[in-house]
RNA sequence: GGGCCGCUAGCUCAACUGGCAGAGCGCCGUGCUGAUAACGCGGAGGUAGGUGGUUCGAGUCCACCGCGGCCCA
């Protein structure tokens, strides 16, 4: 027997109590059991950084991890899904930075101290992953919380140390310069995401034109601009174009070089007295500014040629100064040119560059430019408005600056990177070629050090004696057990003696890269290689991973280069590239904008299975989601609710008529046309859901699920309710609840994946309180009748021409009318008594050109169609008493004229309608009545229970 | 500055390879209803972001521009 179902269900508290009773059940444990030694389906877990609370993006990603997660188990595969914390990092370093109140290296190295501000991060990270486990059980994404894998374990750590080395074997691994935007306060330079929190608009810097003058013609002078005069004194070179025309002009006795296309900077009419290309001048050599910027040996201070010279601004000449700019140092580096720092990492000037010493640059531009107009080298100085960076911690003016960096080579095996990507089967299938492959094909080195605290510790030790560097791949190497802590500032004083010098070899300061530990997860989840050997093997690549877009230039990318480093191929063969959350306008969510959805909201409001729903069917893989109340509540009210007004229609009158589905089928060639259609749809959809997510492509199979139960409400129940009605129990009847109870229970099956909480909970009811979860994906229930589908199509094409035909004649449905014409070839009759009955007809001919109603009522007709009318009328009461469907009632009514007569023809149709067990004339005031108007005709209808 | 994706009814989204622009929601009218918070029928609502091109024919292919999103510099 099945237990009554609330036609009021509140979703949210549905999916709380199911969540309990998976957690006292242990059903996702129990699912993993039934697969035991089954092939694996692999799956990777792409560990959310633990440095603040879950939000609404981050459901989105979940749940189409959990829907194939779930599926594939349906389907007998063992899905290990182990979960997973990225810990380390500026994002986490940062959180901690606020609660302390603090900013930068000098505050974290001498107020907190390196060893307690790295504790606090490692507790921030504990109090955070406590909110996610909440918020993906909430949201029934189902993984092994209890094993996930912690990028800050030594076993962990040790395994990206055992990477990086097996790319240091390969030679694959250097130091070198890297020009990065730099706060001079808190010494530290800022990755992109931090350096967009800060740009501010119409900052006032100065413009400034400098004369180069040419070493063998002291009278002519190259003229170049900057909005960093306190670079100049770096400057090591000049950069053009080969390509762009260059003038000289003449003012005063001095001569002047620059582009053509820039006449405009010149504070004379010019007088041009010779024409070049920017190769001309390439060799060019100058006498510099000041002599401060280059070592002793080494030439610089000449013209070479570069590609990033425009002419839309400045002068078309190109001041480089190899430390202070991306471009400039990738020029110095490519042309041999020689450079060494001027400023120091507080952001003055070094004590070596005389004039301008101690002087912070900014402080120092005013200075600089008037140095060089006392020396005639100042050609004009103005204030130009740009746009600007900003430390956006404490607002200090941002200045590119040169550091230290370590690099992985990938551009040694680009070749090797794009074949492992091409052989990925992306979704949506354009990103493997377009940002994806346009990204690698970009390919620049993987700059993996950061100059920070909390991160795994680049494993490289270098001699203090003669620079002998050795890179170490595991804690017993340098003499620690796998106890010990491995960060900062234990492992900083870990010495080892130089195998060359016997001097002493002491640990480069920086950490790496946090993306570095994420994309080692595939053997860094196991311990491998000290540990886990088999299960790696086991369990690499993985079978599908799944992430937002913006993961292209961030995990999906550490994983391809890591895996195809060590091992030559893609850790992962099939994508999920998903789109971003935003707001119901398109724009993005932020906190200042106002327009953050709290998950929670929506899990209290909608119930988590509508927001994954939601996420299912909206939009295509891909796209964005435009997400708002609006687009849920459509959600809850077009799909769920008329979802469990089926199943709980069907539980209403399965217990009243006490259906066991354990009966003996009927045939289904034996049932009603309306069964044979509806098995027919389902077997088709099972089909197609399978299909849809065995290529993962899960929207389209989504929306025919929903699709289907638009039928299954709106055509097959509504057509067979009173198959269900009907007081003797024969065949048919057994036919429709048996057709009914498979499609309901197909669909939850179906739904299991996408719905795990709806799904489970008609699913239980329905098989005697077995977890849907532990169900097999359901296969096609009955050969699919392409016959049954096409004629009712047609039959509900001829209903809606049919109603349409009656609207145009104002003919209310209820007056049976005694035939219509359709066109067409004739229906099968049992289609055909479909339509007659929908439409309240009394007979169909076929053939006619095109739709004819016959509207002639004759008093046979009317007197039917009043009966409908009373009928009607008293159903109206019924429910309005609060009569149980069941209930037998006695009927009175008070009335003359047609009334009365349609009464007396029909009465036993009333009653049975009606389930009156009497129907007679007058009023008693032991009835409950109402005096009303039917066709313009008083009557007064009173009922009681039996 | 460059790359990728999107732009179709008031809103959210469809439409195999180029061939008469659709659905749901919302709105108006009307009908039906003892599973339904529903549903049916009719109506209003579109120069397909803009401009050019290819073609007998373009929402679909090409070029440029605009807006939104993401990424890179």
């Amino acid at each position: 027997m099945f237990e009554k179902v609330d036609q009021r269900v509140s979703f949210p508290e549905l999916e709380v109590q199911l969540m309990k009773r998976w957690k006292d059940e242990g059903t996702f444990q129990q699912s993993l059991d039934l697969r035991e030694g089954r092939p694996r389906f692999v799956f990777y877990e792409g560990p959310p950084t633990a440095n603040g609370k879950p939000a609404t993006h981050h459901i989105l990603a979940r749940a189409f991890k959990d829907l194939f997660g779930r599926y594939k188990t349906m389907r007998g595969f063992y899905v290990e899904r182990k979960a997973g914390w990225d810990t380390h990092g500026l994002p986490v370093e940062i959180e901690v930075e606020k609660k302390l109140n603090i900013s930068g290296k000098f505050a974290i190295e001498n107020e907190i101290g390196v060893e307690r501000f790295n504790e606090l991060c490692r507790q921030s990270v504990y109090e955070y992953v406590e909110d996610w486990v909440a918020f993906s059980e909430r949201m029934a994404f189902w993984q092994d919380y209890e094993h996930a894998y912690w990028t800050l374990t030594s076993e962990y750590i040790q395994s990206v140390w055992w990477a990086l080395s097996e790319m240091w074997k390969q030679n694959l691994v250097y130091k070198g310069f890297r020009v990065a935007p730099y706060c001079s306060r808190c010494a530290t330079p800022l990755s992109s995401h931090e350096l967009s929190l800060g740009y501010r608009d119409n900052v006032p810097d100065p413009s400034v034109y400098i004369r180069f003058r040419l070493k063998n013609d002291p009278k002519t002078s190259i003229l170049a601009w900057t909005t960093t005069p306190w670079t100049l004194p770096g400057n090591v070179a000049l950069a053009v174009d080969n390509d762009i025309d260059y003038i000289k002009v003449k003012e005063g006795d001095e001569y002047l070089i620059l582009a053509e296309a820039r006449l405009t900077v010149l504070q004379e009419p010019p007088q041009v007295v010779e024409r070049m290309k920017g190769s001309d001048l390439v060799g060019l050599e100058y006498e510099p500014l000041y002599p401060y910027s280059v070592p002793e040996e080494g030439k610089a201070h000449y013209v070479v040629d570069a590609d990033f010279v425009s002419t839309e601004e400045g002068t078309g000449v190109v001041h480089t100064s190899a430390l202070y700019g991306v471009d400039d140092l990738r020029l110095c580096q490519e042309k041999g040119i020689p450079f060494k720092h001027t400023v120091g990492l507080d952001g003055k000037f070094l004590p070596y560059v005389e004039k301008f010493a101690g002087l912070h640059v900014k402080e120092a531009d005013p200075v600089i430019i008037d140095d060089l107009k006392d020396r005639g080298l100042l050609y004009k100085a103005e204030t130009t408005l740009h746009t600007y960076p900003f430390c956006w911690r404490c607002g200090t003016p941002l200045i590119y600056y040169a550091l230290d960096a370590w690099y992985i080579r990938t551009t040694e095996r680009k070749e090797q990177l794009l074949a492992n990507n091409n052989t990925t089967h992306w979704v949506p299938d354009h990103i493997r070629t377009g940002r994806m492959g346009d990204w690698l094909e970009n390919n620049i080195d993987w700059q993996f050090s950061r100059s920070r605290y909390w991160g795994t510790p680049v494993p490289i030790w270098i001699c203090e004696g003669c620079d002998e560097q050795r890179i170490v791949s595991s804690a017993a190497e340098i003499g620690l057990d796998d106890k010990a802590d491995l960060h900062r500032p234990y492992i900083d004083a870990v010495t080892l003696e130089c195998e060359k010098c016997e001097g002493v070899m002491k640990r480069v300061p920086e950490v790496m890269d946090r993306w570095f530990d994420s994309g080692s997860m595939p053997f860094a989840q196991r311990g491998y290689p000290r540990n886990g050997k088999e299960l790696f093997e086991e369990t690499f690549p993985a079978d599908f991973i799944s992430e937002a877009v913006d993961q292209t230039r961030g995990w999906f990318y550490t994983l391809l280069a890591i895996s195809t480093l060590l091992f030559n191929q893609n850790s992962y063969r099939n994508v999920i590239c998903l789109g971003h959350v935003v707001d119901p306008k398109g724009k993005k969510a932020s906190k200042s904008r106002g327009n953050v959805l709290d998950p929670n909201y929506l899990f209290d409001n909608f119930g988590s299975d509508a927001v994954r729903w939601y996420f299912y069917t909206s939009t295509q893989i891909g796209e964005n989601y435009r997400t708002g109340d609006a687009a849920l509540k459509e959600t809850v009210q077009q799909f769920f609710i008329p979802l469990w007004n089926c199943y709980s229609f069907f539980v209403t009158y399965a217990r009243l008529d006490n259906f066991d589905p354990a009966q003996p089928q009927v045939p289904v060639r034996e049932r009603h046309v309306l069964d044979r259609w509806l098995l027919s749809k389902l077997s088709g959809l099972v089909a197609s859901v399978a299909g849809g997510l065995d290529a993962y492509e899960p929207v389209e199979p989504a929306r025919r699920i929903h699709r289907f139960v638009d039928d299954l409400s709106n055509w097959y129940i509504r057509r067979s309710r009173r198959r269900f009605w009907k007081s003797q129990s024969d065949r048919d009847k057994a036919a429709a609840y048996q057709t009914l109870y498979q499609a309901l229970r197909t669909v939850s099956e179906l739904m299991a994946p996408f719905a795990p909480f709806v799904s489970d909970a008609m699913y239980r009811n329905l098989s005697e309180g077995k977890s849907v979860h532990l169900a097999d994906f359901p296969v096609p229930v009955a050969p699919e009748d392409p016959q049954v589908e096409a004629d009712m199509a047609r039959a509900r094409q001829g209903v809606e021409a049919g109603l349409a035909a009656r609207d145009a004649a104002r003919l209310k449905v209820r007056q049976p009318l005694a035939s219509i014409a359709l066109p067409g070839d004739p229906m099968p009759e049992e289609i055909a008594a479909i339509v007659r009955d929908e439409l309240n007809v009394k007979s169909i001919t076929f053939g006619a050109p095109e739709v004819k109603l016959d509207t002639v009522i004759t008093e046979e007709l009317k007197l039917e169609g009043l009966a409908r009318e009373v009928v009607r009328a008293i159903q109206d009461r019924r429910k309005k008493a609060g009569l149980n469907v069941e209930d037998r009632i006695h009927t009175r009514y008070d009335a003359d004229g047609m009334l009365v007569r349609a009464i007396e023809r029909h009465g036993d149709y009333i009653k049975s309608e009606t389930l009156s067990v009497t129907l007679s004339p007058g009023r008693d005031d032991g009835f409950d009545g109402e005096q009303m108007m039917l066709e313009g005709e008083q009557i007064w209808i009173g009922l009681k229970r039996n």
